[in-house]
DNA sequence: TATCCGAATTGGAACGTTCAAGCAGGTCAG
DNA sequence: CTGACCTGCTTGAACGTTCCAATTCGGATA
């Protein structure tokens, strides 16, 4: 095995300083072109990597973000948190940081472990997933002015801090806008129960392009906890009224692929959408709302580095836009 | 805020040395118990954590291990990477070790980056998820001393390095015997192409069980790439026989859910059982061969830690059985 | 010619921890 | 009584990097 390779071994190899090695690195552009070529040759001829434990000892910053990875609850939508994960990686990956992964128990535990992971491995910042009402994580970390991105808004307090985020009214309205272009007027809604800050945002689409054309919303609507089960009973509820829907939009792909479950006609003539895009609703043919996760986790990291790395311009939040995903079933 | 509490301000406060501190918390024995205690309390009034990049840079050893995320292909199985690593994430957690991310193209990439993490993070081990046939990842490992553990066995030498897996063949054993136990006779197969490892381990599982009882499986399996669509397309096949399977074992969630839907018989008399016992399979009533994933995620973690920390006795591999967690279907 | 200036580079110190060696003070065998 | 050997603790050094202050040097200015 070749000995180890550090900053002093490039100097001598170069014939400089270590410090000079160092402003290669950091900052170039005060180095003489001529020794900065050189020492970039010897670096290379080396195989040179900054240790980032030394570096981190000096500068107290250490290129690594955490975030906390939560159990895959329904299975159907897990594979959402997962895509996010990806794209966080290779983002963060990108921009020269690394991601920490932390379990929690609830949020009390959460910030006990922030706490731990800032003081034992000197973290940049926190990534932070579905942000809920009177979030207590968020107001913790900003008391410390310890670095951090929500993916998910602040439902409460606007600038509290930076987030990004996706527009599920938007989503909402897109597919119940497809659902009038294709000739539906009774267009139900299948949702969480209110109080959750993105299903009352997701539904407030439906209602809002309903009313765009005139149409009550009124009775349309049914509310339950995610599941295929409950989106299978939930639909039949509304296909029981007198005046039946012709179509459903629901709040998840899971309350969707029930709902698909309770249409009584086996040729499938009931139209109905999820939300997320999951696999298995492209598997199944459900059209759906698919959020651009892969982009909302490369503006988290983008949020993150600029906030890190000296912004001159403060960054601003980030709300993207999803899209509809046609597929068989509506 | 509070200023940045050391092992030189809990030594002060404890009136020791630094040393002693440190002996206190790496090795308690060799002080004594009234001293120890001393230092205990100081560490717990001031809240003192032991910084991490330091320790590492005297030590060479960080404390962290690296798995790599992949980009949930199906979504159904997606889930199944997800929660091993939660699993994974709390195991380390509670031996003191945390788990960083990595993404990788391809095998040739992820070698790449193993240098990458290894110069820079002096990283303490890797954890590797769904090894198969002539593995380049492991040699290179193995090569150069770098400790791993892989979730899957090396399939061609046995001995190369630690593992942990589940036994798919027992698991699909489990499963045709539950089938033979309510009185069907012709049970079907639908596996993935073979020269895949952990498909031909699964379907001989199946093999073998129908020959315990003296059935011949002849003609009775199938092979195609995962997938709800491929599933019932597969499905299909199998039931135009002359003389269809009444019941059919699947490689997989996602082709089990397929079969399901190749059903003829509205009411479902096709029994089928599906691998990996998914959210969507709960939901949808599948039953299915579960496998113990936070155990498999504990056993990697024990595995490492022990190479790791010393071992007295070399740590060996470990097999664990999956179970079969009875649904609608079967 | 003497002085100053900025650009380019250098050497010492420090970050917080653990290792290796050392030092008291006491016990025990010869 | 001496020297070897424990036990319990302390001190200096080192890990690899970057910060800070100092130094050199060629050229412009007084």
């Amino acid at each position: 095995m070749s000995q180890k390779v550090t900053i002093a071994t490039v100097a001598a190899y170069a014939q400089v300083s270590r410090q000079t090695v160092s402003n290669v690195i950091n900052s170039p552009d005060i180095v003489r072109p001529e020794t900065r070529e050189r020492v970039r040759a010897a670096i290379a001829a080396l195989g040179y990597r900054a240790n980032q434990a030394a570096r981190q000892m000096r500068t107290g910053r250490s290129r690594l973000l955490a975030v906390r990875i939560e159990p895959a609850g329904d299975g159907v939508n897990g594979s959402v948190a997962d895509r996010f994960l990806h794209g966080l990686t290779d983002a963060a990956g990108a921009a020269g940081y690394r991601v920490m992964l932390y379990t929690a128990r609830d949020d009390n535990d959460e910030i006990a472990t922030y706490d731990d992971l800032l003081r034992a491995y000197d973290l940049d910042g926190f990534v932070l997933t579905g942000t809920g009402h009177g979030d207590p994580r968020t107001s913790w970390l900003a008391r410390r002015d310890v670095p951090f991105v929500t993916f998910g808004r602040p439902w409460d307090t606007p600038d509290l801090h930076l987030w990004v985020d996706v527009d599920g009214a938007d989503g909402v309205a897109q597919a119940t806008r497809r659902l009038l272009a294709t000739g539906h007027r009774r267009i139900g809604f299948i949702g969480w129960p209110a109080g959750s800050a993105v299903g009352d945002d997701r539904r407030s689409g439906w209602e809002s392009t309903l009313a765009e054309v005139g149409l009550d919303p009124h009775g349309l609507a049914r509310e339950t906890v995610d599941g295929i089960a409950e989106g299978e009973a939930t639909a039949r509820e509304l296909l029981d009224l007198d005046d039946p829907p012709t179509a459903l939009v629901c709040v998840s792909d899971s309350l969707a692929l029930g709902a698909l479950r309770a249409d009584p006609d086996p040729a499938g003539s009931l139209a109905v959408i999820g939300f997320d895009d999951t696999p298995v609703a492209a598997a199944m043919g459900l059209t759906s709302v698919s959020q651009p996760l892969r982009q909302a986790a490369a503006g988290c990291v983008d949020l993150m580095v600029a906030m890190l790395d000296g912004p001159p311009v403060p960054p601003t939040p980030l709300l993207l836009h999803p899209s509809l995903v046609l597929r068989q079933t509506a």
